[in-house]
DNA sequence: CTTTGATTGTCAGGACCTTGACAAAGCATG
DNA sequence: CATGCTTTGTCAAGGTCCTGACAATCAAAG
């Protein structure tokens, strides 16, 4: 009289999430070898590219990473040639040089291949409604904070 | 004349992908911590009890981690004395203790608890809808290895 | 203005995971 | 049987990220 598990590994949505997660990152990493870039710093340039003008915290947030990892992230990618900083205030804004842009148009346009080929199996109306609930998941999850 | 960005953050499936993988991550590690367990840990003992005698190697794969980092994530467990071992062939098969399967039932309660907040939000047709568009997206991620 | 609290950048230390390498054990093809 | 390929477990070394701590800066409230 064995109870039925509270987590049912194949039917569960956090897992799949996990294993979803797992193989879009794996892909992208093994697209962005070629460019010399980590899927870390992709993000960067990409949230940089977007929303010029970030401080290193914010960009440590918005790349799912603690401010003091985006100190060595982005002291890498300063030496690199690709971004450069200015002081202001207490904040740290940080901007791509030309160097930078260029790398990250080649690197984004693979990142855009690698999310077609995820979504090769899905339509339009399907893509929106991923979308939405993931969004309606991470609303529900920022409730309790 | 700007052109438009390859990928656009607010729209990109992969990125809010990536939010809700992490936020639930977050929340997940925050509520196992009461428990004394990391969420790698949890997902061993969750594997081991749906999939009794697996090899280490294939729990890794199942966790998301190298065979390396299962080894001493093993070993932890073992000296808890949440698992036990016994050699088979080349194989390590795991098996949880008694010990092990009261200290998961607790914890995927927990767990349970999470996901079930992540997806208050959504209804039964929402739910499976999720789970299936996220089967697809590894399938085509799969196919191109 | 002063004081209190929150945010930012940074440094140091440690935890966790990875890559690289190796021997041992199956598996398969000849 | 014999040989080559794959998988598994393990060890060593390195990298990346995290937690904890501190001073500096800004914001807000008194």
């Amino acid at each position: 009289m064995s109870q039925a598990p509270q987590v049912e590994l194949d039917r569960s949505v956090g897992y799949i999430l996990k294993r979803a997660q797992s193989a879009l990152h794996n892909a992208l990493e093994a697209r962005l070898r070629s460019h010399g870039l980590s899927v870390s710093q992709y993000a960067c340039l990409e949230l940089l590219a977007q929303r010029p003008g970030l401080s290193q915290s914010e960009l440590a947030r918005g790349a799912f990473v603690t401010r003091q990892a985006m100190h060595q992230l982005a002291a890498g990618l300063q030496s690199a040639g690709l971004i450069t900083s200015r002081d202001d205030g207490r904040a740290r804004r940080l901007q791509l040089t030309a160097v930078g842009k260029r790398k990250l148009r080649a690197a984004s346009r693979a990142a855009a291949a690698v999310e077609g080929e995820m979504l090769a199996g899905l339509d339009d109306a399907q893509r929106r409604a991923l979308h939405d609930s993931l969004a309606s998941c991470i609303d529900s999850l920022a409730l309790d904070r």
